[in-house]
DNA sequence: GCGATAATTAAGTCTATACATAATACCGAT
DNA sequence: ATCGGTATTATGTATAGACTTAATTATCGC
């Protein structure tokens, strides 16, 4: 049977092996279609899945195109400390040092992005990994748009995991960074001399409500972010190419 | 008309309505059909793309339900360093440093991927902005991979921009550290004292042959790598929630 | 009660068809 | 030659129907 995957792993194969290069127009659906011996709807969700990959760009009228990736895009998981220290096989531990509620001063309303005066909880927390300080947390969180927040301690379990099972969010957006310590990452980090951090920044939005401002950093020696982009071409052996 | 672009709309709606939460499961495919009106087909294609992004999570017979998102992912892009530095406004400068052809070692063979003893071509390169250091580039060429290479001199053109026009890749990685300079980053940018680095590693396969491995580091201050995310919501204006 | 087997369910996919829409190409009038 | 409208074209989307497949639930024999 010719699957939109089997279809998919051969228009990849195509351009693997040269036979189109990048911005080479590909044949239109309906031809595609009829080589392959499918209907047109096959075909499309075919190239519209390249299309998302952002391996292949298609435009009415105008037909789809091998895309001239003029960057490499890099998707990394950000995964909750705790699961993180966990999952590799070390203990957690977790100090909250600093907790304020406070208003929106110049600095922390344009971090978080909310009015001047905006109510805000001001925390400030340590994530261990057996033992050894793994995180600084300092996170600002929206009070006017989380007022549930001020209820909890934040004692026991860290912002991190409480906002991620109470609080869809709608927009995100991520900075990374090097930077030389801070006093207080420092103090509480057992850094070597000269060794920088790295540092996470994440803001949210709910709509146009923001949500929460978070600064992550990490000893930088030992700490890096990886991502993996999977093999475009594996698991071909069963649908692609089956006679040529 | 009821679009899948509509029905994608209203399920996000519902879900940040917390109308369900994470966890819940959502009506079926025939049931929402019914509910909006449309054909099951339209329902799947909505449901679909937002499994894809993450939103939902699938199963045959255990039917649709919200996704605990325990992690967050970020998708950064990262460009060509000219057009990164030109699009700024800034004037792009390029200096080849030095340029080698070896065989890989114990230690280059594991970094790039490849057999001890597979011929490697070894470059180092400046990118400068407006004649400052922006990026040094240590790159490794597979050049049983990519014979062509050795032909060029990579005087003029940077090998970056020579890769992602000549080749195509089918895997990815890429690490993302930060790290006190080495003497070489130190020689060759302009570094404050105690600034680090910013490093972004990155090797690509195309099938299973390792193609290159390269070292982008950035001086510290100054460089950030951002992330931002699509709202969610954006554009519900004329597509969700016509009524109620 | 247990374990194997069958029935059921919900998503996954393919098809043929129809119409919508964006973008280009063409052509005629000024 | 330029402007502007019209025809053409390839993708975008919706539909009804059929069949497949994974996974749960029910059932039967022991």
């Amino acid at each position: 049977m010719v699957t939109y995957r089997s279809i998919k792993a051969k228009i990849l194969d195509g351009i693997i092996r040269r036979d189109w290069a990048a911005g080479d127009l590909i044949p239109n659906e309906e031809d595609l279609a009829r080589d392959y011996g499918c209907s047109r709807s096959t075909v499309n969700r075919a190239l519209q899945e390249l299309a998302d990959l952002g391996i292949l760009e298609r435009r009415r009228k105008a037909g789809t195109r091998v895309a001239l990736r003029q960057t490499r895009g890099a998707t990394v998981q950000i995964p909750i400390v705790r699961a993180e220290i966990e999952q590799g096989g070390r203990r957690y531990g977790y100090v909250l040092l600093d907790r304020a509620e406070t208003r929106a001063d110049a600095a922390s309303a344009s971090l978080i992005d909310v009015p001047r005066g905006t109510p805000l909880l001001h925390l400030r927390c340590l994530h261990l990994a057996d033992g050894t300080p793994w995180q600084l947390e300092d996170r600002l969180i929206n009070l006017a748009a989380l007022p549930a927040a001020r209820a909890v301690d934040f004692e026991a379990v860290g912002p991190n995991e409480w906002l991620v099972m109470q609080v869809p969010y709608s927009r995100c957006e991520h900075i990374f960074s090097a930077a030389p310590p801070s006093d207080a990452e420092r103090d509480h980090m057992r850094l070597q001399p000269d060794e920088p951090v790295f540092v996470i920044e994440r803001r949210t939005w709910l709509g146009p409500q923001a949500l929460t401002h978070v600064r992550l950093s990490h000893p930088g020696l030992g700490f890096r972010m990886v991502s993996r982009e999977d093999d475009l071409l594996a698991g071909r052996g069963e649908d692609a190419d089956p006679g040529a």
